[in-house]
DNA sequence: TTAGCTGCAAAACGTTTGCTTCCCG
DNA sequence: CGGGAAGCAAACGTTTTGCAGCTAA
């Protein structure tokens, strides 16, 4: 059922300071705030990995059952298309959302465990940029995606096998 | 539909000079020859896209009308097992595959217009696996889709408009 | 009041698979 | 000959959607 959880990013980097926080940008934008919209709002301001759709409802029902799975595939939709929200594809076949409003940053993805980790780099971005001009464009936005393993210290125990890898290339 | 095509390489790359580029790989790694497996792995060499498996079906039945699209499916992914073939997830929901065989390398899709653009830079390769060995981790691939636009010498007439996308973030 | 959101269940989508028959080696 | 490959159609898992009723503005 892929219960797979990400690494948080540093605490310094103040995670998720406030629950309306996407509640707030959907009003800016000038959404009509129904129950289920506040809910699934405060679920993703307070998500601090990259939840699927499926973990999403979860965490809304665990509030509120008064949802149901295909408004939160309505919703997260709508707050892509409005730029609130960012899908990104790690493999799996699960699109996978985090909100927009925390910076540019990369993930490297942990093929075997799932994970997702966060980081972001200077000179891959001025690097993406000059590739970009030497190729006569103008770069309007870039993916980096690293898949990395940790390295085995000894033996390949239980938890290793190799991720079964379906539609997407890495999954639990 | 999504009949978007790409950017051929640069012709000075060869691109598809030996339609028996592929099945040739194929018997090397020890694979059982078989008629269908022969049509599809031509309908590879032959390619200088990254077409996604209905197109290759298309492009089979072309040639020969004894295909079924399962066996193209089940013959990519085997090719993808046996490494010789590479799947992209460049949106729209469908993957796309291309041969491994003529060097590792990036795209940038031109957002306007839909086309793929290759290139690799050593530097990148470097700093990418750089990056991995600093977060503790082994790079096992990874990905780096750039996303840009030609510069527009004055107006920006109509046809700039901000290409439409579905569910994989950037689509033509 | 009413445009637009929700829930439900069914459909759609790309992809995989069970089974039988066929064919390569 | 025997093991694997192909074809078909049904099954799969994720996502979308038609429709009737409900709700925020």
């Amino acid at each position: 059922m892929d219960t797979r959880t990400d690494t948080p990013r540093p605490a310094t980097d103040a995670a998720a300071p406030d629950p309306l926080r996407i509640e707030r940008l959907c009003v800016e934008r000038g959404l009509k705030m129904t129950g289920q919209r506040r809910l699934i709002a405060r679920v993703l301001s307070e998500a601090v990995d990259h939840p699927d759709v499926e973990e999403l409802y979860r965490r809304a029902l665990a509030l509120d059952a008064r949802v149901s799975i295909a408004t939160v595939y309505r919703t997260v939709r709508l707050l892509e298309e409005k730029g609130i929200l960012e899908r990104h594809d790690f493999g799996g076949g699960r699109a996978r959302y985090e909100a927009t409003d925390h910076g540019h940053h990369y993930h490297l993805i942990d093929v075997d465990s799932g994970k997702v980790i966060e980081f972001s780099d200077e000179q891959h971005e001025a690097l993406a940029k000059a590739i970009a001009a030497r190729l006569g464009y103008e770069l309007i936005g870039h993916r980096l995606e690293l898949f990395g393993r940790r390295p085995a210290p000894e033996s390949d125990k239980g938890g290793a096998r190799r991720a079964a890898r379906r539609r997407g290339g890495e999954a639990a």
